[in-house]
DNA sequence: AGCTCAGGGCCATTA
DNA sequence: TAATGGCCCTGAGCT
């Protein structure tokens, strides 16, 4: 299994780019000139910017695509145990010009985007390919993907199940979109026929076309494009200022699919709003937090795990992005459906997932093999605590709550899918009315996910002990969060770790339906959430 | 066996 | 003078 890269590359803006100092199609050296020389004529990575400092960037280094000049400066630090101190309070603005104002902010930005410091080889073994290899693999491929779609040569064609519809963009659309006016999406390329799974249609209940016509939907849009940069802790104002209008819910129904659909945007709690309209997950009401002051080590262990927990807002961008992305390669007449958009809801989720688990200081700790053999083996019920979490944090009673900010009547969906589908919705709700009773906070979802990650049962996991151990430690910490901050609730503890077997339950059932409709041909191939069924089923 | 590509070293340039 | 960054070498893994 190739799993991705730590960073999983985004589309960077243009970068600050100085007129790059060296033309890789001009660079002398026998071998090398021809290397660049390919990279650049056939290499997506080529044309973008170093997620540290904007320069070009020159290949895989230490965990992913960076600049020359950034790879040299993380392989001395680390190679010569570099200790910086910033002058400023850790802020430094991190570009092409600055990037040598502050060693201390630039080495910082290397961690928080995903270099990897064991990659620097401590026995400064020249040559050969280092561990990460594979992860790295898996990226290029996404990335070439999205260079065929370019090519307008997609690699797989997604079949277009129900009627197209074209409505014409809202008033509200034109003035909230007004940057993306010739996107696809915009101009009603995506369907709100396309929100239901199509394993509807393919489970004896055939989509009703009149209903079609009425499933108009405009897309997730994308109005400002600055929010897809990568943030940077203390150097982009994401969370506090996400420049989220209310366009994203709001202007993306229309009247006809409120009433008909039941589908409906709930600004208010989207977490793709901007600060003042929206509650990320850590401010939002659903979630308590009473965590005391006092006592224990727990609070600071806590804090560890939360530490690069995924924020529901970048990644909500990221999954729009992605879906932009894709219908934008396609073109107004070839939509994603239903069911392939809810694959890569899901893959980008997933790719979220095991960015989430790389780049945790706990996981890190381990080796790499065990990793990957551990993400292998929970990766869906990663995906469904994922879900169960976002459900029980803004979603409304009889709705499910995508990650998208959207949301789908659950009676509209149980009524219109077949049998498997519908029993899964069922239970999944059935469990997220459990949750939501037992009034799930941020750090109990947090240890959750911790515990189905590090499971010593698996099978070839070589540091079994060591897994097993921060399993404990994990437990202890949720066993004791909970006595803390829910004293009247002297059983959560216990309940909550009644819910796991539940959620492994689901989780398999997910993976059997997805492997079924891989068999099918309807999961798109050159996907994560793919690659892991694979695994799973070789 | 040849190719690929990521890590390491070298050294001219820069601050 | 130390740090930077561009270029080239190396060699494990892949085809």
């Amino acid at each position: 299994m190739d799993l991705p890269g730590y960073h999983p590359q985004q589309t960077q803006p243009p970068g600050p780019h100085s007129g790059d100092p060296v033309d890789p199609l001009t660079l002398g050296g026998p071998s090398t000139s021809e290397e660049y020389k390919t990279e650049s004529d056939s290499r997506p990575e080529s044309a973008e910017s170093c997620p540290i400092c904007g320069d070009k960037v020159s290949g895989y280094h230490y965990g992913l695509l960076t600049c020359e000049s950034c790879k040299g400066f993380f392989k001395r630090s680390v190679q010569n145990n570099k200790y910086y101190t910033c002058a400023e309070q850790q802020r430094c603005p991190m570009n092409l010009w600055q990037r040598k104002r502050c060693p201390s902010c630039r080495f910082q930005k290397c961690l928080a985007v995903g270099m990897k410091r064991e990659a620097v080889r401590a026995d400064r073994m020249r040559g050969g390919r280092n561990k990460f290899g594979p992860l790295y693999r898996r990226e290029r491929l996404i990335k070439q993907q999205t260079v065929f779609h370019q090519a307008n040569t997609a690699p797989y064609r997604i079949k277009v199940e129900t009627t197209q519809i074209h409505r014409p963009v809202a008033p509200n659309d034109l003035q909230l979109m007004s940057s993306h006016r010739s996107d696809p999406f915009t101009s009603g390329a995506f369907h709100q026929s396309h929100i239901y799974p199509s394993g509807m249609e393919q489970s004896g209940m055939p989509m009703d076309c009149s209903m079609n016509t009425d499933r108009v939907i405009t897309p997730p849009s994308l109005p400002y494009p600055g929010l897809y940069h990568r943030s940077f802790p203390g150097h982009l104002p994401e969370k506090q200022e996400m420049p989220f209008s209310n366009s994203l819910a709001s202007a993306h129904f229309s009247v006809n699919q409120l009433n008909s659909f039941s589908t409906r945007s709930t600004p208010a709690s989207s977490p793709c709003l901007t600060s003042s309209s929206t509650t990320p997950l850590s401010h939002t009401p659903n979630l308590t937090h009473h965590i005391p002051s006092s006592a224990s080590i727990t609070p600071n262990f806590l804090s560890q795990l939360l530490e690069g927990d995924q924020d529901e807002s970048q990644l909500c961008a990221k999954v729009l992005a992605s879906l932009q992305r894709e219908q934008a390669n396609r073109g107004k007449h070839d939509c994603l459906n239903t069911f392939s958009i809810m694959c890569k809801m899901a893959d980008q989720t997933l790719f979220g997932l095991v960015e989430w688990a790389r780049n945790s200081s706990l996981f890190k700790e381990i080796k790499v093999e065990d990793q990957m053999v551990l993400l292998q083996s929970c990766w869906s019920e990663l995906l469904v605590l994922d879900h169960l979490c976002r459900q029980v944090t803004y979603g409304k009673e009889g709705c499910i709550y995508l990650v998208t900010g959207q949301q789908i009547d659950v009676l509209t969906i149980i009524s219109q899918a077949g049998a498997t589908l519908s029993a899964l919705v069922s239970r999944t709700q059935d469990l997220v009315s459990k949750l939501k009773a037992l009034q799930l906070d941020r750090h109990e979802f947090i240890c959750l996910k911790y515990l189905v990650l590090f499971n010593p049962d698996v099978k070839s996991v070589q540091s079994r002990r060591q897994v097993e151990q921060t399993q404990e430690r994990v437990n202890r910490a949720l066993m004791e969060h909970t006595q803390q901050s829910h004293p009247g609730q002297s059983d959560k503890f216990g309940q909550l770790l009644l819910r796991l077997p539940e959620v492994r339950s689901i989780s398999l059932q997910v993976e059997e339906y997805l492997y079924q409709r891989h068999l099918l041909g309807d999961l798109p191939c050159n996907s994560l959430l793919s690659e892991m069924l694979h695994t799973k089923h070789n």
